[in-house]
DNA sequence: AGTGGAGGAATACAGTGTATCGACATGAGA
DNA sequence: TCTCATGTCGATACACTGTATTCCTCCACT
C-alpha cells in the first residue's frame, strides 16, 4: 500500500532557473541601490535564491558581471530613431549617456575602464559612427567620434564626483566649492591659488546639466569646423 | 655587578617612524608595480615593516589613500613656469597629465573619480585657470577649463583602457579592434554594424598620442573660438 | 618608584572572490 | 524497473580584504 501525501515528504526544491539576463538585472538593482561597491557575488546570488557558486555559469569572473551591467545600461542609450542632423544625434547620444549616468551612478565609475564590446556597447559606436558617416573621410570621422565621447565621458564622470561630494558633505555645490571644508578655505587664503580664488569669490555657479551642455557645443564647433573640410 | 652584553637583551626594535609620504610612496609603488589592485593596507604596512593599523594614525580609510596618491602625482604635472601662450600652456597640463598616467596606469582609474582637492591638484586647477586669466570673463574661462579637461581625463582614460585590454589580449591595436575576439568578429559579420564595419576595416590605424593630440587641438579651437568674444 | 597615558601590535570580525569537493537528481541503457 | 554514469548545484574551504577593539609595553612625570 502506498504512503499518503503526508507521510510522503515534498520533492525538493528545484532550483530557480537562472539567466545572465536575471543575473545583470539583480546586481543593476543592487548597485542602484548602494553603489557598485553593494555588489557582490554574494548578494546577488542571495537575491536569486541561489548560491554564489551557481553563478559562475554564468559569468567566469565579477569583472565580467560589470561589463555586462554596463552594456545593459547602454541599451537606454541609443534612441529608437536618430535625428537626421548629425550635430543633434550626438547631442542626443551625448545627453543619453548623461541621463543613464545620473539614472546609475555607478555607470560613472565603469564608464571608459574598458572597451565596451557588448552588443549594446557595439550599438552605440554605431549610432554615434553612423551621424557622422559620409560627412567627412573616414579617419576624420573617427577623430571626432573619439573627441566628442571623450569629452561626454570626462564630464560625466566629474559631475558625478562632484554629485557625490555635494552628499557627502551635505553642502550645496555653491557653498561647497565657496569654501568648501575649512580645508579649502585655508588654501585659498594662503594667496598661492589667485586664479583659483577669483574664481571662486567670482564665478557664477550654472547648474550641472547646462555646464554639461555648454561644453558639448562648444566641441561639436570643434568637430563642425573639421568637418567642413572637403573629405578625401 | 653589571651583568655583560651578552647577558643584557637587545633593546626592543624601535619603531620605524612614519609619516604620509613614506606611506603614500609605499602605495605607489605597490601600484606602478600590480595596479590600484594590488594596493593593500597590509602590504603597503609590511613594506614599511610595521602592523596595518598603524596606517590609522595617518589615513582614516583606504580611500584617503588614494587621495593622497593622485595629489602625490599630480605634483609631477604643473611644469616649472608656464608658457607665456595659453595655448601652449594648456597644451602642456593635457600632455603631462597623459604622461604621469601612462608612468602609473592606477592614475586612470582614479582621475576624475572624486575632487582633487589636495595641495597638488589644486596647484593643477590654478595652473589651468591661470592660463586663461583675462582672456575672458570668468564663467567662460570656467566652462573653457571645464571643457578641456573633461576631454582629457576622458581621453586618457579610454587610452589606458585600450592599452590594457590590448595587453590582455596580447594582440596589437591594429588586430584588436580589426578583428579582436572572435567576437567582435561575428559581430561585425552580423552586418548589424556598417558604419563600425567600414571604420574597423578602412580606418587607419593613428598611435594614441597623435590621437590624443588631434582631439585635444580641436578642442583648444573650440576654445579659441570663444575667447575671442569680447570679454564682459 | 610608582602611575598615567599614549601608541603600536595582536587579535578579532565580517565580508570578499573564487577553487574544490561531495551529494544528489536526472537521463540513458539493460 | 533497476542501475549506473553524468552533470549540475550547494556546501565547504581558502586566502585575503578593510577596519574595530583589545592589550601590552614603554615613556614621562610626580
Amino acid at each position: 500500500m502506498t504512503m499518503t501525501v503526508w507521510d510522503r515528504p515534498e520533492p525538493p526544491a528545484r532550483p530557480v532557473p537562472l539567466d545572465r539576463e536575471r543575473i545583470v538585472a539583480a546586481a543593476i538593482a543592487l548597485a542602484d541601490e548602494g553603489g557598485l561597491e553593494a555588489v557582490s557575488l554574494r548578494k546577488v546570488a542571495a537575491r536569486l535564491n541561489a548560491g554564489p557558486m551557481r553563478l559562475y555559469g554564468y559569468i567566469s569572473t565579477k569583472e565580467e558581471l560589470f561589463d555586462l551591467m554596463v552594456d545593459e545600461v547602454q541599451a537606454e542609450i541609443v534612441p529608437e530613431e536618430q535625428p537626421g542632423d548629425w550635430r543633434e544625434a550626438l547631442r542626443v547620444l551625448a545627453h543619453r549617456t548623461r541621463q543613464a549616468a545620473l539614472r546609475h551612478e555607478w555607470l560613472a565609475d565603469l564608464l571608459g575602464g574598458r572597451p565596451a564590446l557588448g552588443p549594446n556597447g557595439l550599438a552605440v559606436t554605431e549610432a554615434t559612427l553612423a551621424a557622422l558617416d559620409g560627412l567627412a573621410d573616414i579617419d576624420t570621422v573617427m577623430r571626432a567620434v573619439e573627441t566628442v565621447s571623450a569629452y561626454f565621458t570626462g564630464a560625466i564622470r566629474r559631475e558625478i564626483a562632484n554629485l557625490r561630494a555635494e552628499r557627502a558633505t551635505g553642502l550645496s555645490k555653491r557653498d561647497w566649492q565657496r569654501a568648501s571644508g575649512p580645508h579649502v578655505t585655508r588654501m585659498l587664503a594662503t594667496g598661492r591659488f589667485p586664479a583659483l580664488a577669483k574664481a571662486v569669490y567670482d564665478g557664477t555657479d550654472v547648474d550641472a546639466g547646462t555646464s554639461f551642455a555648454t561644453g558639448l557645443d562648444w566641441v561639436l564647433d570643434a568637430v563642425a569646423a573639421k568637418l567642413t573640410r572637403p573629405p578625401a
